[in-house]
DNA sequence: GATTAATGACTTATAAATAAGTCAATTTGT
DNA sequence: ACAAATTGACTTATTTATAAGTCATTAATC
């Protein structure tokens, strides 16, 4: 029979999967700082052994969320240095975006540079 | 017919909630700076137009993958404040990660402060 | 103020992630 | 060097995320 065509896995730019690397990177290092290992961790997060492993070598595909836990748990900071920091950020952000439009339109005419 | 247990969704703590709101904002925020609709950003990521706003009200159960390039695509900084520098990041964690003991072993004995 | 596009909130089918388990290889501590 | 545990890499069943579509509401531009 003929080979199936696989259903074409997703791309990702390399920043975006650098990122994730070192997010992985970052889970480990911590991690193993505080001598808590694969197994152990997998239960903090409740999630299974085989994720961590998964978040710790950068695979894109894990849940944001679980990711995001494992970080915490080993304390690797997200976004600000620390906890109270990262709660005053997301007011301003809220701040900030409420200044922003709410919605993004194009341009109904085409900018007449022709003339 | 008895009401059916649900499964008991996943929970998340407080940090790791906000660290994923305040990317979802990010992502908004750099978003409609750079004018672009939420169905445009989505095109770029390669990702249904659901996906992007569920990612940037910071829900956890979005893929990483998918959040990071998002973030990428429209100017998010991530971990370092430019490209070439989150290149140097991952090497530099690479080394870090060499010195580091490859497996965490609880202790074989329990320590004795019971004498 | 009227038009019209963008957004938010759904639904459903499908694709993919996750948990649980196994086993070999590696690594640590004695 | 030995013994015991961790890790990495799989597999399979099940749960869950995602894409695609619809519709009502909101908001930007004219």
């Amino acid at each position: 029979m003929m080979p199936t065509d696989k259903p074409a896995a997703r791309t990702y730019s390399r920043y975006g999967r650098e990122a994730i690397a070192v997010l992985g990177q970052l889970i480990r290092i911590n991690r193993i700082e505080r001598k808590l290992s694969v197994a152990q961790l997998a239960e903090r997060v409740g999630a299974s052994r085989d994720l961590i492993q998964r978040i710790e070598q950068g695979d894109p595909r894990c849940g944001i969320g679980l990711a995001f836990e494992a970080a915490a748990i080993v304390g690797v900071p997200l976004f600000e240095e620390n906890r109270s920091r990262l709660t005053l950020r997301l007011n301003e952000q809220e701040e900030k975006l409420r200044l922003l439009p709410k919605s993004v339109r194009k341009k109904a005419t085409v900018v007449k540079d022709d003339f």
